[in-house]
RNA sequence: GGCGGGUUGCCCGAGUGGCCAAAGGGAGCGGACUGUAAAUCCGCCGGCACAGCCUUCCAAGGUUCGAAUCCUUGACCCGCCA
């Protein structure tokens, strides 16, 4: 056996509060452990921002312990409150279907089979069933408004004009109560979540504390940052998502990719399952060698790879280089060049119409109106095949079109699209 | 319920009758910099058939040769008083 979990996790930076950590090893080392991590469905996909629980939940049974992952069919109908807003209660029917796909989002990423196999839960299943008599009686007792009222998204809320709805306060009570659950079902004695739940994550060992006289743990993951302030997770078009159909596999590579080299090393250790020593290595190759973004390309290689499989991370590998590389496009042939173009955002055009540059990069997405893609060629930021366009009324020719009648459009150094010419 | 202040481009924010497609900042975009990084500097940053035209300053009407700017009504926000 290697190191020990908790040793794990602490060089890879993904303890940020604990209750009892001699405690927990302790439990640890006793035997098999139950934990669980709960995702509620706000959407219909969960973001790269899961990862580190989904993570966190793969190295434990890496390690030998049991994980649940809870979907929260029944939490997600009541919503966690935000400090800012009270949210917009979602139909039944949206929520039931995000629960389907955050399932089949998460299935993949744990072992279902063996001595350790993880396990699917639904909160709805025993909330759904609660009555309000015994909501009220075996849990709201346990309770202490005081408590509940200094929590931090709650009192950011009471100060506000907004306020916050009796049922969004009730929010921390269903997810203690799902602790308290898993416990008595499968003797789960473990909570893992972001930070930002440390409070959710404090008030079902409270739970469990006072109504099954246990003590059990809580484990909290930092907030993942970046170097440069802004709040990670986010590209130009937005939440970067693990479902394929909101986020390409090709932009998902790209965003890991284009991960800035302050940030490089802290990704490989959260989300990655590369070894202490292999990441001192990339982050010696990032100091030494760093246009030769070893470490970003790991990085994206790996996560690509856990979230989309191994062909589809191939596939965007190689077209990855076939756009970036310095690979003479003329030279590639059809089918990968059409694969690789293809991942990036594609449009058409007729040659009969005799198509501009500027209505190229507009066909290919990567100018949001004319004026832009005008801008965009006077700017010397315009390029066909590779080669820089700076007439803004050039015009591509027979002997321009690649294979399967394919231009290569760049904006810049790093947007890439294609235009099919018939 | 009474009185006052506000609503401007992706965001913040100046602008109180023509010189306003609207200052300034941020974000974003392009260029330069041995990198699909950062920082920095320069440029761009409503749309189009682009030396011109069109549509914008909460909404709808009105005054005026001319309105983001004045008047009326409505919606929303924010202070102070009850």
């Amino acid at each position: 056996m290697g190191e020990h979990i908790l040793d794990e996790l602490s060089w890879r930076g993904l303890i940020a509060q604990s209750t009892d950590l001699d405690a927990l090893r302790r439990d640890c080392d006793a035997g098999p452990l139950t934990l669980y991590a709960g995702f509620d469905p706000t959407a219909p996909s969960l973001h790269i921002g899961h990862l580190t629980q989904i993570i966190t939940l793969r190295r434990f049974q890496r390690a030998g312990h049991r994980p649940l992952a809870l979907v929260g069919g029944a939490t997600g109908l009541i919503g966690d409150p935000k400090p800012t807003a009270e949210r917009v209660l979602n139909s039944r029917e949206v929520v039931s279907g995000w629960v389907g796909r955050l399932r089949r989002q998460i299935e993949p990423l744990l072992d279902f089979d063996g001595p350790h196999a993880a396990m699917m839960v639904d909160n709805l299943d025993w909330i759904g069933a609660l009555s309000a008599i015994d909501f009220l009686r075996d849990i709201g007792k346990h309770f202490r408004i005081n408590r509940m009222l200094a929590k931090e998204a709650v009192s950011a809320r009471l100060n506000s004009d907004t306020g916050i709805s009796y049922t969004e306060f009730s929010y921390q009570l269903l997810q203690s109560i799902d602790f308290l659950e898993l416990y008595r079902r499968h003797g789960c004695t473990l909570q893992v979540g972001g930070s930002d739940q440390w409070g959710n994550l404090t008030a079902g060992v409270d739970l469990l504390h006072r109504v099954e006289h246990r003590s059990v743990h809580a484990l909290a993951t930092p907030l993942i940052t970046k170097a440069d302030g802004t709040k990670f997770g986010k590209t130009e078009s937005g939440t970067v998502w693990l479902d394929p159909e909101l986020t390409s596999p090709y932009a998902f590579f790209q965003f890991w990719i284009n991960v800035d080299d302050r940030d490089v090393g802290n990704y490989l250790r959260v989300f990655t399952d590369l070894g202490r020593a292999e990441i001192d290595e990339l982050e010696r190759a990032v100091a030494q060698r760093p246009w030769a973004r070893e470490a970003q390309r790991a990085l994206a290689e790996e996560l690509t790879s856990l979230v989309h499989g191994g062909d589809e991370t191939r596939r965007v590998v190689l077209a990855s280089q076939a756009l970036f590389g310095r690979a003479e496009l003329r030279d590639l042939d059809a089918a990968t060049l059409t694969a690789a173009v293809t991942e990036a955002p594609t449009g058409e055009a007729a040659m009969r119409d005799q198509p501009t540059i500027i209505d190229l990069l507009v066909s290919a997405g990567l100018a949001d109106s004319r004026g832009a893609a005008r801008r965009t060629v006077r700017e010397g930021g315009a390029y066909v095949n590779n080669r820089k366009i700076l007439d803004e009324g050039w015009s591509p020719g027979s002997d321009d079109l690649l294979a399967c009648g394919w231009l290569v459009l760049r904006r810049g150094k790093r947007h890439i699209g294609g235009v099919r010419v018939q």
